[in-house]
DNA sequence: TTCTATGCAAAATCTTTGCAATTAG
DNA sequence: CTAATTGCAAAGATTTTGCATAGAA
């Protein structure tokens, strides 16, 4: 029905710009990855890695392109868009999200502990990320029973938010 | 890259026709919950019905119209198929699954405890379902602490299935 | 120079809508 | 008879591709 409300995002926990990791940002990590995979650094891609590394939550291939378009950074064409989040996802430097809504969601791949999933708002489609120890041993403990070589895991928790809830 | 692939859907645990429940089946709960809601009893509707009463796993809009097409049951347009998806998402009858690939899956909510989640080998696309007591805890627990009423959710893990990770 | 990266526009997919015909109650 | 239900075809939206140009090594 409403999918062109914009996604609000409302960060939990840590503040937004904390990209200082211990060793290596994930923007670090990435153009390693990328030069290692013999790719030469366009501005197209470096403009979206760096974008990508700002953003604490997933972003829609819209939002990405406007956020370009309108953030300062270059604007990059909407077909480079999804070449390069494909290429990302292939050098698993960026996740799909499945957030049951129309359109798919991308974000980077934690490198460190800044693991989180979704709360997702069904009624005003507001995202919100969170992190839960308890849930990510059970789900380690569950990955090494299961008839499946466990990369990755994506929880959703869906519901109303308290706005709505009302 | 291949969505092309047919998913191969492996059932796990119980068999694939243990419709049969303690009080109602799903189907049955659905046509009650149309009826409540003053719907009539269209013949589209009640094939659609009908197959997702039977599935184990989640389909996509258009293997839900090609099972309908040829696996016996009476054809129904894809308009159709989609304004039925959508009208047993809003009565809670069908949740979507967001499984990471282009496509949104489709699957009945179950009545009862009959709740699962899925595992996704990222290179064929295999969807396996599976359950785990632990793990419904921990999102129960979780649930209570979250800025968020939850309704439902959903957890998916990735990976390479024993095919693919030969 | 050589091969990758990018933009643009066209094409392919997937979903939704408008409208007329059909059908259930 | 009245309102919900459907199919069909057209319209929308999202994603992918082909091709020529620009750019990095």
């Amino acid at each position: 029905m409403s999918q062109t409300a914009p996604t609000r995002v409302q960060a939990r926990g840590k503040p937004h710009h904390d990209t200082s990791h211990s060793v290596e940002t994930w923007v670090e990590h990435a153009e390693t990855t990328l030069a290692a995979a013999g790719r030469k650094r366009g501005g197209a891609r470096r403009a979206l890695v760096e974008l990508l590394g700002n953003q604490q939550c997933a972003l829609t291939a819209q939002e990405i392109e406007d956020a370009l378009r309108h953030g300062g950074t270059r604007r990059v064409s909407r077909a480079s868009v999804y070449r390069v989040l494909d290429e990302l996802e292939q050098l698993r430097l960026v996740q799909r999200v499945g957030i049951g809504q129309r359109m798919v969601r991308y974000e980077r791949v934690s490198n460190h502990a800044e693991h989180h999933h979704h709360l997702v708002c069904d009624e005003c489609g507001t995202v919100i990320p969170f992190t839960d120890p308890a849930l990510e041993r059970a789900i380690q403990t569950l990955s090494r029973r299961v008839p499946l070589t466990v990369s990755d895991h994506e929880i959703v928790l869906h519901g109303a938010c308290q706005d709505c809830a009302a």
